[in-house]
DNA sequence: CTGAAAGCGCTTACAG
DNA sequence: CTGAAAGCGCTTACAG
């Protein structure tokens, strides 16, 4: 039952625990002969023994955990980071603690204090409404954190995120070449920064001539709301163009042009955000937003494993270009 | 920097730490005055005391940590296997560390080592080929494991899983009745047994008059393969059914049928394997296998907590219906 | 009702 | 080259 500690790797090999406890972190400083460290790999080797990171960690204030909070984990957009974070954290000896917020500022600050207890190094996390009081709670407790995806309006910290006004004009703009009569901008009914960012850019980049619209949805009924928003929302007589904000939106309504046999582009022109399989699967390629998801994975854990090396408040926000990657989903004139 | 511990509140409360230890603790047996008691709440609370779990599970032996070893959590139907975990673990109180095995044993092995040396309480893992070794190992060091998706041919260990032979063997028949002249199997090349189980339940389950094709594809490229295996095996002149044996393939045969405009189902019918969203998407709706995912994300957790609270090598599998829910892409007759 | 003390499995100056 | 010892932040019999 009870599992082999260095303390019977001393008893075995006739030294002291400190012996055993220099040979196994392979330390260069002071020398421990070649045969008394022969003999001490050995006898791990033979007694299956397995190093108590949970022991260590106490002793040396490093975990080597790292949390990462995302919306929910099951949503395509949030798996592909964690999946891309996952890699980057393995590569530099991290162990990934993962939970999903849904949104819910107290699920949040729940999960903070979870893994705060865990005594994780640091958290990666994308910040929900309302979050400030948890993510301040962190800043003075010193943990180094790292925001994804997301940014908060009022606190300064590293993080990592796309120019998302940037490219929303860049799609308005795409858009406002076609002879379009009406825009229809398609979000969640939220305060979440970067996602007001999608739709001021997008409003910015259509030019004025275009009317444009706006169908903002809950978090609990997506697709109904979706699909009532379009019904009401969209006239077929006129030339329609939509930005669908999140992958979860385009989807819904994409099932909703289907079920309600609206051609695309004939009907109806269509950018979403974000890459998901479903888009490759609508009789149309969907035209996306593409964000760069490895590397800022990659610069979110290199930002969180400089953060545990030398804590820095400097909150460096580093910006990744997203790109608009054009298919078939918007006519052409 | 230095975090509050139970010994900063025992010096301002005027008390022993085992007296804040008790309280903090909610311990029933031995009472605390309730003077005491509030006032050592009150401290904790001011100073923003976050109790350390690793020093509590240094001696307690308990890490409150849960281990889950999937594929790929970038997989839909990981992702959302994922979730459930998540949630069920949650309930109980334990926080999960994730890790993708992509399939490789190499891979597969250094999780578990990582997630025991982290001492996690136990693992729930969907095992690869050749995982044997690794999860002997952990046998051997009584840890507590519980496998999900998938089982282990030669070690009896709890899981939870579908009946894989049972619902292919019905998805065979339900086309048996349909004049098909041709069936397909699409599915991996591996040694999974739970994979082959549906290949042989499928073959078991059409009727002999009907011939039975397997297109088998690697790990590696399998949109590619998909594509090239269904375009040489799919006889357009025949009455043709395909079962595809997970999402991913189902996916990937639907982008080719996209591509080259074989009608679902005029063309071809299709029944595939695990809910996903793209399977709305696709201009027809498609046929799929559902697992019960919550019921066996929760049975799995259930199951884990029970090992932990009062280990027991009965190997006990607990097996979930699946349900084959049809929609419009298969032929009537 | 409360405290002194041992100990969980490690690391790490320090001494020799 | 190696060991004795302190200590990380907790819990928990045991004693009073």
């Amino acid at each position: 039952m009870k599992r082999a500690s260095i303390k019977d790797i001393a008893r075995i090999a006739g030294v002291s625990v400190a012996t055993v406890s220099y040979v196994l972190n392979k330390k260069e400083g002071s020398r421990i002969s070649e045969a008394t460290r022969k003999k001490i790999c050995e006898i791990a080797e033979t007694i299956n023994y397995t190093p108590n990171k949970i022991a260590k960690s106490l002793k040396t204030n490093r975990s080597k955990l790292l949390g990462l909070i995302l919306a929910d984990i099951s949503n395509d957009f949030y798996s592909a980071i964690a999946r891309c974070i996952e890699d980057e954290a393995m590569k530099l000896g991290y162990t990934l603690l993962i939970g999903s917020s849904d949104e819910d500022p107290e699920k949040f600050k729940k999960l903070t204090e979870l893994f705060s207890e865990q005594q994780v190094d640091g958290m990666i996390v994308a910040p929900v409404v309302n979050s400030d009081d948890a993510i301040n709670r962190l800043i003075k407790e010193k943990y180094p954190i790292v925001t994804i995806d997301r940014y908060l309006k009022n606190i300064n910290i590293p993080g990592v995120m796309i120019d998302n006004t940037r490219i929303s004009e860049s799609v308005g703009n795409y858009l406002a070449g076609k002879n379009f009569e009406e825009a229809i901008y398609v979000g969640y009914d939220t305060q979440l920064p970067h996602l007001l960012e999608r739709q001021e850019g997008f409003e910015k980049g259509i030019t004025p001539e275009i009317s444009c619209k706006k169908v903002l949805v809950g978090l609990n009924n997506i697709a109904e709301e979706v699909f009532s928003g379009l019904e009401s929302n969209i006239d077929l007589s006129k030339k329609t163009a939509l930005y669908f904000s999140t992958n979860k939106l385009g989807t819904a309504g994409l099932r909703y042009f289907l079920k309600s046999n609206i051609k695309v582009p004939e009907d109806v022109s269509i950018i979403a955000f974000d890459e998901t399989e479903a888009y490759h699967l609508f009789p149309t390629e969907i035209s996306f937003v593409q964000q760069p998801l490895t590397e800022m994975a990659k610069e979110a854990v290199r930002l969180m494993d400089s953060q545990i090396n030398n804590y820095s408040d400097n909150g460096k926000k580093v910006v990744f270009p997203a790109r608009l990657i054009t298919k078939r989903s918007v006519r052409k004139k």
